[in-house]
DNA sequence: TTCAGTGCAAAAACTTTGCAGGAGG
DNA sequence: CCTCCTGCAAAGTTTTTGCACTGAA
Protein backbone atom coordinates (compact mmCIF):
# COMPACT_ATOMS: atom_id res chain seq x y z
CA UNK A 1 0.00 0.00 0.00
CA UNK A 2 2.13 2.84 1.40
CA UNK A 3 5.68 0.67 0.20
CA UNK A 4 7.11 4.12 -0.49
CA UNK A 5 6.35 5.89 2.15
CA UNK A 6 7.31 3.35 4.38
CA UNK A 7 10.26 2.65 3.01
CA UNK A 8 11.18 6.37 3.61
CA UNK A 9 10.24 6.25 6.97
CA UNK A 10 12.80 2.90 7.82
CA UNK A 11 15.52 4.98 6.39
CA UNK A 12 15.16 7.99 8.40
CA UNK A 13 15.02 5.82 11.77
CA UNK A 14 18.03 3.53 10.53
CA UNK A 15 19.97 7.25 9.72
CA UNK A 16 18.83 8.98 13.01
CA UNK A 17 19.34 5.81 14.95
CA UNK A 18 15.93 5.19 16.07
CA UNK A 19 14.50 1.51 16.72
CA UNK A 20 12.45 0.40 13.74
CA UNK A 21 9.14 -1.18 15.97
CA UNK A 22 5.89 -2.26 14.37
CA UNK A 23 4.06 0.37 16.68
CA UNK A 24 5.79 3.09 14.27
CA UNK A 25 4.68 1.69 11.43
CA UNK A 26 1.38 1.14 12.47
CA UNK A 27 0.79 5.23 13.24
CA UNK A 28 2.43 5.46 9.64
CA UNK A 29 -0.05 3.72 8.04
CA UNK A 30 -2.84 4.98 9.65
CA UNK A 31 -1.40 8.72 9.06
CA UNK A 32 -1.39 8.43 5.57
CA UNK A 33 -4.42 6.69 5.49
CA UNK A 34 -6.13 9.86 7.19
CA UNK A 35 -8.64 12.03 4.77
CA UNK A 36 -7.00 15.92 5.25
CA UNK A 37 -5.66 17.10 8.33
CA UNK A 38 -5.95 15.27 11.31
CA UNK A 39 -4.80 15.57 15.34
CA UNK A 40 -2.66 13.73 17.32
CA UNK A 41 -5.43 12.67 19.79
CA UNK A 42 -8.16 12.08 16.87
CA UNK A 43 -5.91 9.63 15.32
CA UNK A 44 -5.03 7.88 18.87
CA UNK A 45 -9.18 7.52 19.02
CA UNK A 46 -9.47 6.21 15.45
CA UNK A 47 -6.69 3.50 16.15
CA UNK A 48 -8.18 2.46 19.40
CA UNK A 49 -12.05 2.41 17.77
CA UNK A 50 -10.04 -0.21 15.26
CA UNK A 51 -8.85 -2.08 18.14
CA UNK A 52 -4.94 -1.24 17.85
CA UNK A 53 -3.31 -1.36 21.17
CA UNK A 54 -0.73 1.61 19.85
CA UNK A 55 -0.42 3.55 23.24
CA UNK A 56 -1.15 7.48 22.96
CA UNK A 57 2.48 8.61 24.42
CA UNK A 58 3.28 6.04 21.41
CA UNK A 59 1.42 8.32 18.76
CA UNK A 60 2.18 11.33 19.87
CA UNK A 61 5.57 10.25 19.20
CA UNK A 62 5.93 8.80 16.23
CA UNK A 63 3.72 11.87 14.77
CA UNK A 64 6.78 14.05 15.36
CA UNK A 65 9.09 12.13 14.37
CA UNK A 66 6.90 11.46 10.61
CA UNK A 67 7.30 15.11 10.67
CA UNK A 68 10.94 15.41 11.68
CA UNK A 69 11.07 13.03 7.87
CA UNK A 70 9.06 14.74 6.13
CA UNK A 71 6.10 12.59 5.83
CA UNK A 72 3.58 14.66 6.83
CA UNK A 73 3.56 18.28 8.04
CA UNK A 74 2.64 20.35 11.35
CA UNK A 75 -0.08 22.48 11.20
CA UNK A 76 -1.66 25.06 13.26
CA UNK A 77 -5.44 26.84 12.12
CA UNK A 78 -5.78 28.91 15.77
CA UNK A 79 -7.06 26.24 17.31
CA UNK A 80 -4.79 25.73 19.83
CA UNK A 81 -4.26 21.74 18.56
CA UNK A 82 -1.90 20.60 16.54
CA UNK A 83 -2.90 19.10 13.38
CA UNK A 84 -0.56 17.03 10.46
CA UNK A 85 -1.58 16.26 7.27
CA UNK A 86 0.33 13.72 4.64
CA UNK A 87 2.91 15.06 2.48
CA UNK A 88 3.43 11.92 0.20
CA UNK A 89 3.26 12.71 -3.27
CA UNK A 90 2.09 16.31 -2.82
CA UNK A 91 2.94 19.81 -3.35
CA UNK A 92 3.24 22.63 -1.04
CA UNK A 93 0.35 24.65 -0.89
CA UNK A 94 -1.05 27.37 1.55
CA UNK A 95 -4.53 26.87 3.78
CA UNK A 96 -8.05 29.16 3.38
CA UNK A 97 -9.84 28.48 6.61
CA UNK A 98 -13.48 29.54 7.32
CA UNK A 99 -13.92 31.49 10.51
CA UNK A 100 -17.71 29.92 10.83
CA UNK A 101 -17.65 26.30 9.62
CA UNK A 102 -13.88 25.58 9.97
CA UNK A 103 -13.58 24.54 5.85
CA UNK A 104 -10.26 24.26 4.91
CA UNK A 105 -9.63 24.76 1.44
CA UNK A 106 -6.09 24.61 -0.11
CA UNK A 107 -4.22 26.93 -2.83
CA UNK A 108 -0.93 27.15 -4.62
CA UNK A 109 1.57 29.94 -5.17
CA UNK A 110 4.39 29.79 -6.21
CA UNK A 111 5.94 33.18 -5.39
CA UNK A 112 5.44 32.29 -1.59
CA UNK A 113 8.84 30.60 -1.74
CA UNK A 114 10.32 33.46 -3.70
CA UNK A 115 9.26 35.57 -0.11
CA UNK A 116 10.32 32.99 2.09
CA UNK A 117 13.90 32.87 0.66
CA UNK A 118 14.13 36.50 0.63
CA UNK A 119 12.96 37.30 3.79
CA UNK A 120 14.90 34.33 5.28
CA UNK A 121 18.08 35.44 4.23
CA UNK A 122 17.68 39.17 4.58
CA UNK A 123 17.08 38.10 8.99
CA UNK A 124 19.96 35.61 8.90
CA UNK A 125 17.69 32.71 9.10
CA UNK A 126 18.06 29.08 7.56
CA UNK A 127 14.43 28.62 6.39
CA UNK A 128 12.71 25.07 7.42
CA UNK A 129 9.38 25.66 5.95
CA UNK A 130 6.08 28.28 6.25
CA UNK A 131 2.87 28.53 7.36
CA UNK A 132 0.28 30.58 5.54
CA UNK A 133 -3.15 30.95 6.65
CA UNK A 134 -6.08 33.03 5.10
CA UNK A 135 -9.13 33.68 7.63
CA UNK A 136 -12.19 34.91 5.96
CA UNK A 137 -15.87 33.71 5.33
CA UNK A 138 -17.00 30.99 3.04
CA UNK A 139 -19.43 31.11 0.65
CA UNK A 140 -21.03 27.89 1.49
CA UNK A 141 -25.11 28.47 2.40
CA UNK A 142 -25.35 26.47 5.58
CA UNK A 143 -22.11 27.51 6.77
CA UNK A 144 -22.92 28.80 10.19
CA UNK A 145 -24.47 25.43 11.55
CA UNK A 146 -21.57 23.08 10.73
CA UNK A 147 -18.98 23.96 13.36
CA UNK A 148 -16.91 20.21 12.71
CA UNK A 149 -13.62 22.12 12.21
CA UNK B 1 -1.18 57.21 28.11
CA UNK B 2 -3.22 54.64 25.51
CA UNK B 3 -6.19 57.54 25.24
CA UNK B 4 -6.43 56.86 21.88
CA UNK B 5 -7.20 53.03 22.14
CA UNK B 6 -9.01 53.50 25.47
CA UNK B 7 -11.68 55.52 23.27
CA UNK B 8 -11.51 53.29 20.59
CA UNK B 9 -12.34 50.02 22.69
CA UNK B 10 -14.82 52.13 24.73
CA UNK B 11 -16.90 53.20 21.11
CA UNK B 12 -16.44 49.41 20.42
CA UNK B 13 -17.84 48.47 23.68
CA UNK B 14 -21.19 50.76 23.32
CA UNK B 15 -21.26 49.78 19.66
CA UNK B 16 -21.70 46.41 20.32
CA UNK B 17 -23.74 46.51 23.83
CA UNK B 18 -20.94 45.23 25.97
CA UNK B 19 -20.94 46.96 29.27
CA UNK B 20 -18.09 49.28 29.84
CA UNK B 21 -16.07 48.33 33.27
CA UNK B 22 -12.79 49.22 34.51
CA UNK B 23 -11.74 45.55 34.24
CA UNK B 24 -11.61 45.70 30.51
CA UNK B 25 -9.58 48.47 30.74
CA UNK B 26 -7.21 47.31 33.41
CA UNK B 27 -6.63 44.57 30.97
CA UNK B 28 -6.24 46.86 27.68
CA UNK B 29 -3.57 48.43 29.84
CA UNK B 30 -1.39 45.67 30.50
CA UNK B 31 -2.23 44.35 26.88
CA UNK B 32 -0.56 47.35 25.23
CA UNK B 33 2.08 47.80 27.50
CA UNK B 34 3.43 44.31 27.12
CA UNK B 35 6.80 44.01 24.78
CA UNK B 36 6.16 41.43 21.72
CA UNK B 37 3.78 38.74 21.73
CA UNK B 38 2.21 37.30 24.98
CA UNK B 39 -0.16 34.48 26.08
CA UNK B 40 -3.43 34.95 27.93
CA UNK B 41 -2.61 33.35 30.74
CA UNK B 42 0.62 35.17 31.07
CA UNK B 43 -0.87 38.54 31.41
CA UNK B 44 -2.93 37.06 34.22
CA UNK B 45 -0.24 36.30 35.97
CA UNK B 46 1.86 39.61 34.96
CA UNK B 47 -1.54 41.61 36.46
CA UNK B 48 -1.52 39.32 39.46
CA UNK B 49 1.69 39.62 40.50
CA UNK B 50 1.33 43.50 39.82
CA UNK B 51 -1.47 43.09 42.89
CA UNK B 52 -4.75 43.06 40.05
CA UNK B 53 -7.21 41.48 41.19
CA UNK B 54 -9.06 40.87 37.71
CA UNK B 55 -9.88 36.91 36.95
CA UNK B 56 -8.59 34.80 34.66
CA UNK B 57 -11.78 34.45 33.08
CA UNK B 58 -12.38 38.34 32.86
CA UNK B 59 -8.73 38.47 31.45
CA UNK B 60 -9.58 35.81 28.79
CA UNK B 61 -12.68 37.45 27.40
CA UNK B 62 -11.43 40.65 27.33
CA UNK B 63 -8.65 39.60 25.06
CA UNK B 64 -11.07 37.84 22.97
CA UNK B 65 -12.79 41.44 22.51
CA UNK B 66 -9.94 43.06 22.27
CA UNK B 67 -9.35 41.40 18.76
CA UNK B 68 -12.31 41.44 17.45
CA UNK B 69 -11.89 45.00 17.67
CA UNK B 70 -8.64 44.94 15.86
CA UNK B 71 -6.52 46.68 19.23
CA UNK B 72 -4.77 43.19 19.13
CA UNK B 73 -4.15 40.56 16.53
CA UNK B 74 -4.35 36.56 17.19
CA UNK B 75 -1.36 34.87 16.76
CA UNK B 76 -0.26 31.51 16.95
CA UNK B 77 3.18 30.16 16.33
CA UNK B 78 2.43 26.51 16.54
CA UNK B 79 2.91 26.10 20.26
CA UNK B 80 -0.81 25.31 20.82
CA UNK B 81 -1.40 28.34 22.61
CA UNK B 82 -3.27 31.99 21.38
CA UNK B 83 -1.03 34.82 21.30
CA UNK B 84 -1.51 37.88 21.48
CA UNK B 85 0.21 41.45 20.11
CA UNK B 86 -0.62 45.20 20.09
CA UNK B 87 -1.67 46.22 17.00
CA UNK B 88 -1.79 50.20 17.70
CA UNK B 89 -0.12 52.11 15.93
CA UNK B 90 1.24 49.18 13.87
CA UNK B 91 1.58 47.88 10.15
CA UNK B 92 0.83 44.73 9.17
CA UNK B 93 4.29 42.49 9.45
CA UNK B 94 4.54 38.72 8.91
CA UNK B 95 6.96 36.60 11.22
CA UNK B 96 10.50 34.54 11.35
CA UNK B 97 10.63 32.21 14.39
CA UNK B 98 13.22 30.26 15.08
CA UNK B 99 12.63 26.27 15.90
CA UNK B 100 15.56 25.81 18.27
CA UNK B 101 15.36 29.40 21.14
CA UNK B 102 11.96 30.68 19.99
CA UNK B 103 13.13 34.07 18.97
CA UNK B 104 10.82 35.78 17.12
CA UNK B 105 11.37 38.57 14.15
CA UNK B 106 9.42 40.46 11.75
CA UNK B 107 9.00 41.58 8.07
CA UNK B 108 6.76 43.12 5.97
CA UNK B 109 6.33 42.35 2.26
CA UNK B 110 3.79 43.80 0.44
CA UNK B 111 2.67 41.32 -1.78
CA UNK B 112 1.22 39.12 0.49
CA UNK B 113 -1.92 41.03 0.30
CA UNK B 114 -2.17 41.16 -3.32
CA UNK B 115 -1.70 37.07 -2.69
CA UNK B 116 -4.05 37.10 -0.04
CA UNK B 117 -6.86 39.37 -2.13
CA UNK B 118 -6.32 36.91 -5.41
CA UNK B 119 -6.90 33.70 -3.42
CA UNK B 120 -10.03 35.08 -1.29
CA UNK B 121 -11.63 35.73 -4.65
CA UNK B 122 -10.71 32.83 -6.26
CA UNK B 123 -11.69 30.25 -3.71
CA UNK B 124 -15.00 32.31 -2.79
CA UNK B 125 -14.07 33.28 0.58
CA UNK B 126 -14.55 37.04 2.46
CA UNK B 127 -11.02 37.39 4.02
CA UNK B 128 -10.72 38.52 7.54
CA UNK B 129 -6.93 38.02 7.65
CA UNK B 130 -3.90 36.06 7.36
CA UNK B 131 -1.15 34.40 9.10
CA UNK B 132 2.35 33.85 7.84
CA UNK B 133 4.81 32.27 9.47
CA UNK B 134 8.37 31.15 8.24
CA UNK B 135 10.29 28.49 10.60
CA UNK B 136 13.47 28.04 10.44
CA UNK B 137 16.91 28.60 12.81
CA UNK B 138 18.19 31.87 13.61
CA UNK B 139 22.21 32.93 13.35
CA UNK B 140 22.17 33.89 17.23
CA UNK B 141 25.30 31.82 18.25
CA UNK B 142 23.90 30.77 22.01
CA UNK B 143 20.60 29.68 20.62
CA UNK B 144 19.50 26.48 21.58
CA UNK B 145 20.19 27.61 25.27
CA UNK B 146 17.67 30.12 25.96
CA UNK B 147 14.11 27.88 25.08
CA UNK B 148 12.22 30.75 26.44
CA UNK B 149 9.89 31.02 23.64
C1' DT C 1 22.30 -8.10 27.13
C1' DT C 2 21.18 -3.34 26.84
C1' DC C 3 18.74 0.65 26.57
C1' DA C 4 15.37 2.97 23.46
C1' DG C 5 10.62 2.42 22.97
C1' DT C 6 6.20 1.16 24.83
C1' DG C 7 1.73 1.27 27.61
C1' DC C 8 -0.55 3.28 31.14
C1' DA C 9 -1.99 6.70 34.08
C1' DA C 10 -1.06 10.82 36.20
C1' DA C 11 0.42 15.52 35.64
C1' DA C 12 0.93 19.64 33.13
C1' DA C 13 -0.37 23.65 30.30
C1' DC C 14 -3.81 26.37 28.51
C1' DT C 15 -8.67 27.48 28.07
C1' DT C 16 -13.61 27.24 29.04
C1' DT C 17 -17.58 26.79 32.02
C1' DG C 18 -20.90 27.01 36.08
C1' DC C 19 -22.47 29.50 39.67
C1' DA C 20 -23.45 33.02 42.95
C1' DG C 21 -22.78 37.64 43.93
C1' DG C 22 -22.11 42.52 42.31
C1' DA C 23 -22.27 46.57 39.42
C1' DG C 24 -23.41 48.92 34.83
C1' DG C 25 -27.19 50.90 32.20
C1' DC D 1 -34.16 46.54 38.70
C1' DC D 2 -32.59 43.63 35.23
C1' DT D 3 -28.92 41.22 33.35
C1' DC D 4 -24.33 41.25 31.97
C1' DC D 5 -19.95 40.87 33.97
C1' DT D 6 -16.96 39.26 37.49
C1' DG D 7 -14.27 36.16 40.58
C1' DC D 8 -13.43 31.74 41.85
C1' DA D 9 -12.80 27.10 41.29
C1' DA D 10 -13.76 23.16 38.87
C1' DA D 11 -13.82 20.81 34.57
C1' DG D 12 -12.31 20.27 29.83
C1' DT D 13 -8.84 19.54 26.05
C1' DT D 14 -4.64 18.53 24.24
C1' DT D 15 0.03 17.24 25.16
C1' DT D 16 3.85 15.66 28.10
C1' DT D 17 5.98 12.96 31.67
C1' DG D 18 7.28 9.17 35.03
C1' DC D 19 7.79 4.51 35.67
C1' DA D 20 8.20 -0.26 35.05
C1' DC D 21 8.34 -3.53 31.46
C1' DT D 22 9.37 -5.22 26.72
C1' DG D 23 11.61 -6.17 22.64
C1' DA D 24 14.95 -4.42 18.75
C1' DA D 25 19.72 -4.57 17.78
Amino acid sequence: MHAAAIEEFRQYLKKENHRITPERFEVLDYALDYEGHFGADELYVKMKSNSSNVSRATVYNTLELLASCDLLSKRNFGENKTRYESNFNRNSHEHLICINCGTIKEFSEPQIEVIVREAAEKLGFVSTGHSFNIFGKCSNTNCKQNKNV
